[in-house]
DNA sequence: CCGGCACATGTTATCGATCACATCGCGTTG
DNA sequence: CAACGCGATGTGATCGATAACATGTGCCGG
């Protein structure tokens, strides 16, 4: 920096305010300055300057399990929305979203001096971590616990749940079964209450939820049992991998989809077209998503107060070719 | 730091030396200064340490697209192996691999000061920008070029390919033919040239390559070209999610996998195994190549000299049901 | 009994930025 | 026309760690 301001004929602190935009530059000094910069091929040193203001242009993203379609697909969103507003993201993955893990997870990134930290916190277990975490530092949470008063963006879970439940109703069945995801995460709960308030919004027999975790091989087990009971036409799974899963148990056992049972999934993962038949789902919008963790995110940054605000996007439903009218019509 | 120190009675070097493991401190000083600092909470700045030594505990990775299996298995792997090493990893997602994205993501992490750099340059157009680049700073790439002289971290395509197609040979059938992923993917071209390799060694008739990218959508319509074709009886998808699309393509032309045609995938995606049916195919070791290029990223900073090592790994078949003898024995 | 040499510890400079305050012109105003 | 204010710029302190060197102790051998 020094060198720069030496070729530029200037002091280093007028180098520092051309390079934060400050107003009070003269145009020509602040052209000259850029110059010299370049000439020199001159960048500025980000550990100084984080060391300087306490903050560094970092953003600390906890997730769980980022092998999976939908939380990786949300990590490179977000990861791009930052980029373009000038900042790194730094991932810190945990096998287990306990207290202790998200804990330290948590400090860890602190250590770092982290601008802002998002949580994707889809599970119950999140929770308590959440809350006895410094309330100081820039936080924004993404699946969390939506009765908890914190910075929150999520996907209407339950109104994609009855959007599907109820493409299925409207397609003549006379009611539509549940396979759904472990009961401790909140995208769980949401597409069970979805599902539930459809069918007794449209005054239909609610059938018992069939409790499966979120794997093709549970989706399996489940489209197993399911595929023997004849009563069963409809059935919305709480995933597409679950519902893989019982495409294939159905196709096992002679039942034809969508001819004798209809399926319908959630995520839209990209390969839901390939299905054996083409999956109909719904689909969350992930970068809508991060776009709006990071607004708000940068918002409680430059405000400087953790706010609790809260932003809810709505899925969408694809249609594809897996529901058809039952047999008997 | 200089609150430990006075706690601890000693000057803040002592904190330190203890801090960085330095042998020469009493045990009992040392113990003082353990204490002082879990007391007060102390955590080190690591901004203030990474400016004096000019290198952050950071990673860079950049990475093309990492919502696909693959590249995502292996971004949470390493992540993983980084955290146990006591490193932090930044993502720089780019949206294409040619020398200007990478040079701008590789720039941004150098602004960053990391410690390293990890590549995973899978295709042709990396090949260039990797050339490029300053010489000076410890860099790994991932499925590079397996001909260019740099440090390098793959997955065995062509023994991967040879296994695969040895062992739809072995089940009877007279050719395998191949559906490729795009031909500027190293990945892919080793693939064409171990199934290529196996068909010659068993003295067999090469058909030629069924050209396709990596998703589903272009398996589809590969497979349908191929289901069209009787003497098709044995294919040997380049992915997993090409498989399920040639999996579709039969299904709907009334081609039985396996009775009528055997499919082989490769990358082995947790879904495949609720394919209907059940898909045989390749699993390559992320995990592994995760730890290898953690170690070897390591030694390049510990020696200070970014060495031209390379480390293969080798991937696994596994045996599931897409796999029979020919219908004509 | 003293020089020397390890080991334990302290002192001071340093990394590269920003911050707070000082200074210098120069146009405006009463 | 002197006082003032403000825009443009410079000066020195500061953030929190490590590096290099200095100092103080105790033990050993000659």
């Amino acid at each position: 920096m020094t060198d720069v301001a030496r070729l530029a004929g200037v002091s280093h602190q007028t180098v520092s305010r051309v390079l934060n935009g400050h107003p009070n530059v003269r145009e020509q000094t602040r052209n000259r300055v850029r110059a010299a910069i370049s000439e020199l091929g001159y960048r500025p040193n980000r550990a100084a300057k984080a060391l300087v203001t306490g903050r560094s242009q970092v953003l600390g993203v906890v997730a769980q399990n980022s092998t999976l379609y939908g939380p990786a697909s949300l990590l490179v969103a977000f990861e791009h929305a930052a980029a373009e507003a000038g900042f790194t993201v730094s991932v810190g993955n945990v096998s287990v979203l306990d207290r202790h893990s998200i804990g330290r997870a948590v400090e860890q990134h602190l250590d770092q001096r982290v601008a802002g930290i998002v949580v994707i916190a889809p599970v119950e277990s999140a929770n308590e971590a959440l809350e006895h975490l410094p309330a100081d530092v820039p936080l924004v949470t993404i699946d969390g616990d939506p009765s908890r008063p914190a910075a929150l963006v999520t996907v209407d879970q339950a109104a994609g749940a009855r959007d599907a439940t109820k493409f299925l109703l409207d397609a003549g069945h006379s009611t539509v079964w549940h396979v759904s995801g472990p009961n401790d995460w909140f995208d769980s709960t949401g597409r069970v209450q979805g599902w539930r308030d459809a069918l007794t919004a449209a005054g239909v027999e609610v059938p018992p939820v069939v409790p499966a975790d979120w794997t093709a091989a549970s989706g399996y087990r489940a489209g197993q049992m399911l595929a023997r009971m004849p009563e069963v036409t409809a059935v919305f799974a709480a995933n597409d991998h679950l519902a893989l899963g019982i495409l294939r148990a159905m196709s096992e056992r002679g039942r034809r989809v969508p001819e004798d049972v209809s399926v319908v999934g959630f995520d839209d993962v990209p390969e839901a077209a390939y299905f054996i038949p083409p999956l109909t789902t719904i689909r969350p919008d992930f970068e809508a998503v991060a776009r709006a963790t990071l607004a708000m995110l940068l918002g409680q940054i430059e405000s400087g107060t953790p706010t609790a605000t809260r932003h809810t996007i709505a899925p969408e439903l694809v249609v594809r070719d897996s529901v058809a009218p039952p047999a008997g019509r």
